[in-house]
DNA sequence: GCCAACGTTGGC
DNA sequence: GCCAACGTTGGC
């Protein structure tokens, strides 16, 4: 079993959005990097659990808790001429690109904000807190997972 | 809007 | 393979 982290813009989508959806589940697509393409193509498994985090907003921070309910499959929208992530450079018989399904398990009573995340040593490690981290979906260690979710 | 940090592109 | 130029991310 697995921990992630995945950031969303809630300008773009956010966690009362995923929530707002019959059977709180998407599909997690658009995630235009290699590295986070390579997770989620062999590293996500059913079943595993994610934070969900909002990027680029008044109050950054992890939001709920998400559940894949799908492993990784060929991003839809990478074949989608009308989608912002088209990519005609992907063959369909070697997709280049790969989404999961993510369900909202939970939606958090409060923000637990980047800055306070950043004032816990426990969490000196947090890929997220790394200079220079862009990845959009990334791992957790399960000692930062249980950690973060006692300060709900 | 600024800017640091990183990824990607493409000429050579 | 090198590396400069450019684009993107994301906190502030």
């Amino acid at each position: 079993m697995n921990y992630w982290l995945m950031k969303s813009e809630p300008s773009a989508f956010s966690v009362d959005d995923l929530a707002a959806i019959p059977g709180k589940t998407t599909g997690w697509d658009g995630v235009r990097n290699y590295q986070a393409r390579n997770m989620l193509r062999d590293d996500f498994r059913v079943g595993d659990l994610a934070f969900l985090y909002h990027s680029s907003c008044e109050l950054p921070g992890v939001v709920g808790l998400l559940k894949v309910v799908r492993r990784g499959y060929a991003d839809p929208s990478q074949f989608d001429p009308g989608s912002e992530y088209f990519d005609p450079g992907s063959d369909p018989h070697a997709p280049r690109w790969f989404c999961v399904d993510v369900k909202l398990k939970r939606k958090f009573g409060r923000v637990i904000g980047l800055e306070e995340l950043r004032r816990h040593k426990p969490l000196r490690n947090l890929r997220l807190l790394q200079r220079g981290n862009r990845l959009s979906v990334m791992p957790v260690a399960k000692a930062e997972w249980d950690f973060i979710l006692s300060l709900e």
